[in-house]
DNA sequence: TTGAAAGCGCTAACAG
DNA sequence: CTGTTAGCGCTTTCAA
């Protein structure tokens, strides 16, 4: 293997330099209390002036922790990378990491059981994982959870009890939207669902049918657009083939809303004066079709900064609730 | 901290049940040929019965090396995510890494140049990285390549001496996906382009515009559609806007080529009787639209399989062609 | 072919 | 509040 220098300046000439020992250095780089001010001052300097920057071999070998967190991402990528919600997960997810002394560890999980990366994270090779987007299929997520602390994004599909996790209340999401649209006056009101292996999409369902039915109304059709543009597209176009047509539709993603809005230019149906559309996630894609989208928001980004926070907070043997419930709200834009 | 618990089993119990030294385990786990043949297999024998795993922070410290690669993803990763074709370049890395001793650092780039990555990755806290899909105005890329090896995905801006990248033909790719259209006895063909900050739209209208030049055709307009699905649909509109309406347009990509089916569908357009259309990429998206694509394949997964092996082999001291140009090809479907 | 010995750079008791 | 002292688990000369 070729040599790869590693950081050339260490904690010992940093010492040197402010005229401390190795420890207090130690101490200010890990944010100890018990250093006096001047010490602080100069180590301080000495750090910046140097540019150290910290071996982590050395400091996780020391500590006894790896310093690292697994991303855990489920093989099905063509979903995950092709909805701009992950993207604003990862990202805040990346984000609060970057402001930690974490990085982070890739992992596309491949429901192989003999999967390297299950044994990877088994072996505490990681500190900690960040599962994303999982379902109920999905058998690898109990080992890993065995093996290291884990925080899920969306409430796991079988929650025990040192499960942590944040979300926001998707059956609350999908009852104001649909509120919404019935305030507007609709009456026959369809939806376009998420895949049913998936809490969020179950809850979303809940919601409508619980607006539904405290209004009265019968329900319109139910048809699974498996959280993709196409499949929203193509669930669109079942409701239409189904029989009377909608006059609103609750999509439960923005992916699938704009899949619907194509297939409803398609079939010649404006938005919103022949059927209004309401969608999910107030993504990037919501003011990017036209009509612009009306949608229940959810903080996407936020919700992945959580995500890592909750993580790092366990890890560092700090109490926290096993979950944390982000709001939603409704964005009034166009289409509904 | 929560203290993790490291692997239980040590280099210094393997050693003992093998009755040989440390040093003769470190051998065998290395693969150091120096070893006799019952020594091997006692050490073996020992290993497995063990379930020893190394730890790789002492590793790492001991021999200077992080066995860990970045992958730098630009900061817009809306675009970034957005793309199937990179779902594929980045499931072909992990696939690559996960066979080998490293793993994958993911980062976001921020290109604020005090940024906490650069300095991270500039001090030698990875092996190398890779760079996928990069701009001109990307400037933390040169700072990452003066600390590291990189490899990058697609030919980088500038290319220096020491630069390693994968990439297609994208000139050929786009005279040939021209030609085909000519073939088929199209005349007033226009193009939707990607980004002129990127080589790869660089050279795909290029190859546009030799194709045309050969044949003796005028060209036809040329829209920049931003590598989005959005802004396909866009460039395709301002292209039916301009004045006289081509009977074939080039997509740089599939996204592209997906919103303009759909900005078509709602001009009242037929594909491809009215207007033919060839996308780039054959990402899923191509057979997941009606009509389905006819597009120019490239072999997304492996190109990112091939970025990660390039990158192993040059950190294992192997000589390598500092390029690796992956074939494409024509395939036919319905949309031209 | 093998073992002994010397660290890699850092953290973490433990004294003081 | 600070320095001293031991290692963390492994690789890697260097001799034998």
């Amino acid at each position: 293997m070729t040599d790869r220098l590693p950081s050339p300046v260490t904690i010992e000439e940093v010492a040197a330099a402010a005229g401390v020992s190795r420890s207090t250095v130690s101490r200010v780089v890990n944010g100890a209390t018990s250093v006096s001010p001047s010490a602080l001052e100069a180590v301080s300097k000495a750090i910046s002036d140097l540019h150290y920057v910290p071996n982590r071999a050395a400091r996780s070998l020391a500590s006894r922790q790896t310093l690292a967190i697994a991303l855990v991402v489920p093989e099905e990528t063509t979903r995950f990378f092709g909805d701009p919600f992950f993207a604003a997960i990862v990202s805040g997810i990346n984000a609060r990491i970057a402001r930690s002394d974490y990085v982070l560890n890739l992992f596309i999980a491949n429901s192989d059981p003999g999967d390297k990366m299950t044994s990877y994270l088994s072996r505490g090779n990681v500190d900690g994982a960040i599962i994303v987007s999982h379902h109920t299929s999905d058998t690898f997520i109990d080992r890993i959870a065995d093996a290291v602390p884990v925080v899920y994004g969306g409430r796991p599909v079988k929650l025990r009890d040192d499960d942590y996790y944040v979300d926001v209340d998707n059956v609350r999401g999908g009852r104001e939207a649909t509120e919404y649209l019935i305030g507007r006056g609709h009456r026959r009101i369809a939806t376009i669902t998420g895949p049913q292996t998936m809490p969020a999409a179950m809850d979303r369902l809940t919601g409508w049918r619980e607006a539904l039915a405290a209004a009265g109304l019968t329900p319109g059709a139910v048809e699974n657009g498996n959280f993709t543009d196409e499949g929203g597209a193509e669930a669109m176009r079942r409701i239409l083939a189904s029989g009377e047509r909608p006059d609103a539709v609750f999509a439960a993603s923005d992916l699938m809303a704009r899949g619907a809005l194509h297939a409803l230019a398609a079939a010649g149906l404006r938005v919103p004066e022949d059927v209004a559309l309401i969608g999910f996630d107030d993504s990037p894609i919501a003011t990017s079709v036209s009509p612009a989208l009306t949608t229940m928001r959810q903080p996407s980004f936020l919700q992945g900064e959580e995500m890592a926070s909750m993580l790092i907070d366990r890890l560092a043997g700090i109490a926290i609730p096993n979950s944390r419930i982000m709001p939603t709200g409704l964005v009034v834009r166009e289409s509904a």
